[in-house]
DNA sequence: ACCGATGTTCGACATTCGTCGAACAAGCTC
DNA sequence: GAGCTTGTTCGACGAATGTCGAACATCGGT
């Protein structure tokens, strides 16, 4: 893949918000599990991976986190051995102004 | 299916806002096609299914109309043998305020 | 009563997606 | 360095999804 920085790191894939499609944003939060990360991660600020209680395997976890992330929902901070998760809230609502409260303020699911 | 009424019509089906995940309605929008067609809604008002442009067979597009009426996001006017599509904007406004206009505003897909 | 126009429904098909276990990679601690 | 912890990657699998052509259903008009 090439992703290799100058120093060996594997670089996370963070895109522009321009260069993301809205559809793939959409697709992003269409999602249970995500939609749950995403919630947590407005509700609690920066969090660690690990620290989600998701009812599936890590594997399954890292692959909604990368989702995530190349949709341009979330930046990642490596720390060690973890890493840490964040809303890129601030960007988003300039982009797609109403779209996360929208989501996150709704009342009911059913 | 038994969805045929008491005069044996097809009851197309729109449900109550209520009912649907939020999740639901998110995948709807998360299609390229359909997003057109919606945008294309908030523009025009009312349209007849066979006025819209897409790229697709009529059973495609049959589908997509399904999609988005079963999400919640449209509802259908039968008039002889077309149908008459309208967003479902005043609903959608109160139950996720903000979220069609973050979807419909968005000033570049690239 | 026929015919054409408008949509829907029915398989079928290829692609994508969510999920898992197992193997791997990298960092911390003793 | 050995071992534990945290997280990613790699197939594999089944389920869901977008697409199509063909058949069907309804309505309107001639």
């Amino acid at each position: 893949m090439s992703n290799i920085g100058y120093d060996g790191h594997m670089e996370l894939h963070e895109p522009d918000l321009s260069d993301v499609p809205v559809t793939a944003v959409l697709a992003a939060l269409a999602d249970d599990v995500r939609l749950r990360i995403v919630r947590a991660l407005a509700e609690d600020g920066e969090r660690v991976c690990g620290t989600f209680e998701l009812g599936v395997t890590k594997a399954t976890r890292s692959h909604h986190f990368k989702v995530l992330r190349e949709a341009g929902l979330t930046r990642t901070r490596v720390a060690g051995t973890s890493r840490h998760i964040r809303l890129r809230r601030d960007e988003l609502d300039r982009r797609y102004p109403g779209l996360l409260d929208a989501v996150l303020t709704d009342r009911a699911d059913a």
